[in-house]
DNA sequence: TGTGTATGATTAATCCGTTAATCGCACTTC
DNA sequence: GAAGTGCGATTAACGGATTAATCATACACA
């Protein structure tokens, strides 16, 4: 059906490797003069060949592919934007180097299995955030290479890679904040979830060495909010009047559903009761107020990932086996001084 | 490196077609008892064998991958969640049918082209919009199977396929509802682009038609509204005191921005000014008032693109060569009945 | 006995580029 | 004149699976 390689050589009268070697210019055996490359790259031309990857693939055994893999492809338009801007700055560092980027997703863990083995991808970038055994025992027993974002650092020596940001420096940032602005009793919040994943645990024990660190006092139980979020826990929680001025969100999503309900409870936002999230995407300015919020360098953990894995596709070993980016904190409007500030403890 | 077909067939004292036939089941011109069945599969197990699928979508001149591009990939995140929604919706399809999804990001031009012919990829789904020519002669004589979404429809006899919402309908609904609401004086906002889309275009006219046949009069220059929208056009628009009490906004993106213009403006919506925007996603959700919106069927429209793109890769002719699909109205709260009603230009 | 059919299994060509190995030839150098 | 060097070009094996064609054996039936 389409051309081959054997079609352009034999209506060139030439062999197929001075054909391969004229348009692909890999061989560094064969030699062609610049008379005849001329010639070949004009037959094949005007024959319209377009050469065929697959085959080429199956050769050099490599494909120029890169996989990634989410928990929540699915429920991607629907969830955090933090995803995206993952998906985005992966593909950004991929296509500028020449490889093209496959989804996988996890219909079936053995898909996801076999498909890492088939030949098909020379890397994969691994966005899933849970915790769960099948997930570490397949990232630490990738037959290809494989950088993890976020994911749980190395318990066990492995080959994988992982890329992260300093949960817990973006929460003290949070917590600095807030204490510059006055407050003293915040809380930190979370909802239920089947699965718990490294970095929500990570915030929650940075939310705990922030308060000590920067409060002089230990957070307690209760400054600690579980919340099954479809349940109108909130007003519950507002109408046993908490001690609390201020509220740190594990994710930006948390923090929008807590404006939410916030305002549909009545509070006059940041006033009553300041705000602030995790992950500062286009979402935060789409709240009412604007959500102050924990800013992961998402874009160049990204590219550092991406980076990372080309340079061991091309069988360099990593620089480091865990990279660790610092956060920054985007204020908007969602936090301010607190209604009583140090008065209530402190009556001047 | 890895343990091919033949080593396997070696193992079990079998030939390779023997255990091409067993694992993968394809050739039926073989024959393998069963008991030597169950004997391939333990070796092959045994072996750790895994099948080199570039090998096979070489043979089988086949790989169940499919291609998928954006015109605005590299900003999905800032931009309208209706590309993420449309992403979601082919993958789902895809992925259900065993078929991987391949992100073809134009970086160059070139790069497609070639993309599309190099034997990676069954078909692509086009999720493009403009229309510039480069991209139209793409779309007709494209090697592989081809499905185009919101694409201008053929002009010229192709195989490709089109899906498309009623774009004409869609904006025919959020006028009927505001019509119904007791509006009368009624603008359709887009921004000034540099490319024309097809179904911007679709929707203007379908504003013109609507218009004519909802409240009997023609719409005219000054109730189409193009603004610049890095400029504050809204102020200068809304202190000349226009007649119009409605705005549909031609995309979800520009319904927000005109909401954060309003709002800042002093109005209060929607008692001052109701707005509709177009396509209903997570993020109509998010602005306040939440917005009401025309809705595409995007999921069926992602589902009928990648069905039909899969029955033409497996050779079946497509059932026809375009799709229409009807929207449907989200009512939220940034509509409801005008200031001064009908009185305005009926007193009672 | 001879013919036909079904089952079980193998051989070898094929998909299409890539590239190590080889060859011829012209030219240089000692 | 023998040996060495470089360029230009080809041959043929190779990557790993698929499958049409072929073969062998067993059994049924007239």
């Amino acid at each position: 059906m389409a051309v081959t390689i054997r079609e352009v050589a034999k209506a060139a009268g030439v062999s197929t490797a001075a054909v391969s070697k004229v348009l692909h210019g890999r061989g560094n055996s064969v030699r062609v003069s610049d008379v005849r490359a001329a010639h070949i790259r004009e037959i094949a031309e005007s024959l319209n060949y377009r050469p065929n990857a697959v085959a080429r693939n199956l050769r050099i055994r490599r494909t120029h592919a890169v996989g990634i893999i989410f928990e929540n492809f699915g429920s991607f338009a629907n969830g955090p934007l933090y995803y995206m801007h993952l998906f985005e700055g992966v593909g950004g560092v991929l296509f500028k180097n020449h490889y093209r980027m496959t989804i996988l997703a996890e219909i079936a863990h053995d898909d996801v299995l076999s498909s890492l083995g088939d030949g098909q991808l020379d890397g994969v970038v691994w966005c899933k955030l849970t915790r769960d055994p099948e997930s570490l025992a397949l990232i630490h027993s990738c037959p290809i290479p494989i950088v993890a974002m976020n994911a749980p650092a190395p318990t066990v020596p492995t080959e994988a890679v992982f890329v992260s940001c300093d949960n817990e420096g973006g929460i003290d940032l949070a917590v600095q904040h807030l204490v510059a602005l006055g407050h003293r009793r915040i809380a930190f919040l979370y909802e239920r979830q089947e699965l718990d994943t490294p970095d929500r645990q990570a915030r929650l024990e940075g939310f705990h060495d922030a308060m000590k660190a920067r409060t002089g006092v230990d957070a307690t139980a209760e400054d600690v909010l579980e919340w099954d979020w479809l349940l109108p826990e909130f007003s519950g929680w507002w109408a046993a009047k908490p001690p609390h001025t201020a509220i740190i969100c594990w994710s930006e999503r948390t923090a929008g559903n807590l404006i939410l309900q916030a305002t549909s409870a009545g509070l006059s936002l940041p006033g009553d009761l300041s705000i602030v999230g995790f992950d500062s995407t286009q979402y935060c300015e789409t709240t009412t107020p604007r959500l102050t919020a924990v800013c992961q360098p998402i874009y160049e953990m990204a590219a550092a990932a991406a980076t990372t894995l080309l340079a061991m596709i091309d069988g360099m070993p990593p620089i480091q086996s865990s990279f660790t980016f610092p956060c920054t904190f985007d204020v908007r409007d969602s936090t301010t001084t607190p209604r009583s500030p140090l008065n209530a403890e402190n009556p001047s």
